[in-house]
Parts: structure tokens; sequence; C-alpha cells
DNA sequence: ACATACTTATAACAATTACTAACATTTTAT
DNA sequence: ATAAAATGTTAGTAATTGTTATAAGTATGT
């Protein structure tokens, strides 16, 4: 780690580093490149003259970041350690070399990054905030469903939606739910997440529905199927013993989390 | 663990840390960061300006809206009062009530920017920075084609693209060029790209070419088609009388813009 | 309710760290 | 070998961060 970086092979690497977005930090990039912190100023401004930087104090950030904007009101108060530790429970079924899709959702979500350091896998979504959370996983090769951006919304629906899930067939799918009746039945509150969820269902050997325990017993707008549609719920120690046996009738399995 | 990061650093962990969930505590979060709980607060109350979080009495909540972001390296910089100059003629071809094609690349995103606030629009793209562009402008609908997301590339190409493409027939197709042979030989640097350009021509009645006049006589990789399957291409006044003459023997129509 | 103790937030100033500019030195190219 | 470009050094300036003191918010007990 000693010779000197010839001229500037220093941007192309910065421009890299840029890409897996890294935040460029003034005094790191000088002892990475072995050069003084002058030389790393000088860099940076050429680079941001040249438009691919911003610079901040003590460093520099992508010139221009793309977001997406999402209304995650539910997000707050409720139930983080609950969807944590039911996407641990989901991750136990994924291995090497599989495909899958992940549905939207803040529970899917949540698997979405307990699966960033996998290997060998290819997610397919339509959710745009999973995709964002992937983006970077080398060892992922994410899939995005295509669709009608709808405000506020991270996830593409519709027929172009269902038309590309058409295309695939995968191992697991991974599906969120926002109610689950007592007889079984899965709701969402969009009609068009319903549509998709059905169609998921049908192009993966395997179906999970991930839901945290506050939504059984619970109904929504629309129904997409039922508990008896997939391979097992996987929800967390909050469900009552009734709530588990009514749902055991119906359900070939229910994986209860610790917490 | 010890070494102190500056803000742009601190604040990328912190949202980093909002979207797991995470509650913020000022005294918490000054041990992870090892900077004093001054600091923390001014960053909350940056951060809070900002949007992302709500304060607390001891703490931070996230906000109701959350951005996830795509980050890409495009250097919006270079010519750009010729692409501002460009995408202001392609505006005026634009009718309420059309719906359009907005290829990958950054003069068709500048002609986002001023789609922004017209009425009564479909937008179809690959590109996510044209997506987050017109995400919110409530004249829009925006549909994005699926495919596959690649690292530091903010668009959608493939079979899942080109898929989504023959589900529609626009009026109009606004495609770039990385360059053109002054045959009227179109380029792009990316071979899959190519294909979702010509795909895109057979999806629409009309296509137009925006390029600026730097990419003129360039060749490159990938050829996608000739200017004579278009209906004009749209570049700056760099363009030389050579130029010109030259691929008017080949194109319908050539407009320059003033700049 | 009130007063008390306790914790957290803000303000002002001091200390630290990062940035810029000018000049010296090294490296690269012709 | 010389000019040109790039890098390093130093000192001075600007921005951020830390410290202390004071104010404001929360929680408790009577």
């Amino acid at each position: 780690m000693a010779a000197k970086a010839p001229f500037e092979q220093r941007k192309k690497h910065i421009i890299e580093l840029l890409k897996q977005g890294k935040l460029l930090v003034v005094n790191e990039l000088a002892k990475k490149f072995n050069v003084s912190e002058m030389t790393i100023h000088r860099d940076l401004n050429k680079l941001q003259q040249q438009g691919h930087i911003e610079r901040t104090y003590g460093g520099a950030v992508p010139a221009e970041r793309m977001e997406f904007e999402f209304d995650f009101a539910s997000r707050r108060a409720s139930n983080q350690k609950a969807k944590k530790a039911i996407a641990q429970e989901a991750l136990k079924f994924v291995q090497p070399g599989q495909r899958l899709i992940l549905d939207t959702g803040t529970t899917t979500l949540e698997l979405a990054y307990l699966l960033k350091d996998f290997e060998n896998l290819t997610v397919i979504t339509p959710s745009l905030a999973v995709a964002s959370v992937l983006q970077f996983s080398s060892g992922i090769q994410t899939v995005l469903l295509g669709g009608i951006i709808r405000k506020g919304s991270p996830d593409l629906t519709g027929v172009v939606a269902e038309k590309v899930l058409d295309m695939f067939m995968v191992d697991i799918a991974f599906q969120g739910a926002d109610g689950i009746g007592l007889n079984g039945e899965l709701f969402n509150t969009d009609m068009r997440i319903a549509k998709v969820d059905q169609k998921m269902r049908k192009r993966a050997n395997q179906t999970y529905v991930l839901c945290d325990s506050s939504k059984i017993g619970k109904i929504d707008f629309a129904s997409n199927g039922s508990l008896a549609e997939v391979n097992a719920l996987i929800t967390d120690s909050g469900i009552t013993p009734e709530q588990f046996q009514s749902l055991k009738k119906i359900c070939s399995e229910i994986i209860v989390s610790k917490i």
C-alpha cells in the first residue's frame, strides 16, 4: 500500500467510490492514496467543477442524488422490533443462488436490510424502497417491476407490474399483509397491491406471509386470498393462543418469532 | 471505533438508523459518533430543518416522509446550457393529453424538468432519474419500465424493459444519444440501452433525438439505428455547417437551438 | 396544584479542525 | 535539460466542535 498513485487514477477511483454510494472524507482519501490532504482538496474541487460531486465540510457527497419520497406514517411508533424478528425468521428460508420476490411493506423492507450482504441472489420487487436498499449489494441482482408511480407510495402496481411478474418464476415469495382475518383471509389496504400479491403467489414455488401480530384479526379493504394458499405465516409472539388456534385450522404452518 | 466523522457522515448514518426504525437518543448518538452532545443537538436541529426528523425531548423520531436514494454518477454540469436549450426546443412538440416516452440521459432529464408543471401527460421512462423528477407532478402520470437495476446507473434495461414497452403506443419518443456518426448512425455507450432505444422508436408515432453538438461526429460502441428513422434531430448551435450538411442528407429535419 | 429535583436544550465563547492561498519541491513530458 | 504540471509545506482564515453557564422542559413528591 505504498506507491503513489500516478496522475488522476485517483479520480477514477473516487468516482468508483461514489458509485458504491460511499461518502468521501478528505483525510481518509489522503491516507488511501498516500498523498497530502491538499492534493485531495484539489482533486475534490476539480471533481466539483466537473459536476461529479458537491463539496461538504470534511469531504464530499455525490452531486446529484435522485431520491424518492414516500409516506411512512405507520413506521413511527409501531412494532419495529417485532418486524425485525419476523424478518429474521424469514431469513432462515433463504439460500444462496435463489430467486426471490420481495413484496412491498415495512416488514419485507426489514428483510431487505437483512439480505443486503447475501451472496448470489436475485430479488424481484415492486418496491422502490426495497430496490433502493439493495442497489449497492454486489451479491444481489435486483429486478424492479415496472408500473405507475404514485405520489408518496413506494410501490409499482398495475397491469405492467403484473405482466412483468409473468415473466419470472421464483423460489420464494415473501409477502406482507395489512390485515389477516381470523378465517385466514389476507387483506391489503390498496386493491392494486392485492392484485399484485395474488399474482406473486402464482409465480413462486413457496410463499411466506410476513405479518406482525397487531394486524391479526384486523380486516381491511381488499382481500387477496387466504392463508390456505401459502406455505407459512411468520408473525411475532404477540399472537394470542386463540388467534393461533383459529389460523392453524387454515394455515399449514405458523412460525412465531421469539419477540 | 474512535475516529470522529464530519457532519455529512453522521447525517448519513443517522438517516440509516431512522430507516431501520431506531429512535434517536442524544447521548447515545454522542457516544456512538464520539462527539459532544452539543454537536448532536446541532445535527438534529439541522436534520429537522431539512425535514428528515422531528425532534423530541431527549432525541428525535422519523418524519412522516422518508426518502430513498438512488445514486448515479452524472455530470449535469457539462454543456448544461446547450442541453437546456435543446430541451426547450423539444418542449415545443409537447401538447397536453399526449403520451410520451422519455429516454435515459442528461438531455432528456433536462426535458423532464421542463415537463414538471405540464398538465395531463403520461410519461413512460426507463430512467429512475426522470421518474424521480416527475414523481410529485400532479399533472403527470409516470410509468416506470421494469428491469434490472445496475449499480451506479439510473436506468432500467433488459428484456423486461423491452417487454413493457410493447405494452404501449405513444405519441412522441424523445431519445438521447451518446454519439452520432456523420452518416447519421446513432450510438450508445451501452448495448442494453441501444436495444431499448430501438424498441422505443417502434412504439412511438414520432421520434426526436436530443443530442448536444459535442457528440456529433463521435462514434461509440453500440449502434441503435439511423437518423433516417426519426422525425428530427434536435441539437445546439455548436453544430458545424459541414456536420449539418452531412446529416441533412439523411435526417428529414434538424432543429438547431439558439444557444 | 405547587415546589423541588433532575434532565435536556440553548447561548456564548474557546478550542479544534478543515479549508485556502502562496510558495517550495517534486514529478512528468518534451 | 528545461518547462510544465502536479504535489507538498506552511501559514493564515474560516468553519465546525467542545465547554461552560444558564434557561427550559419533565418528572416526582407533598
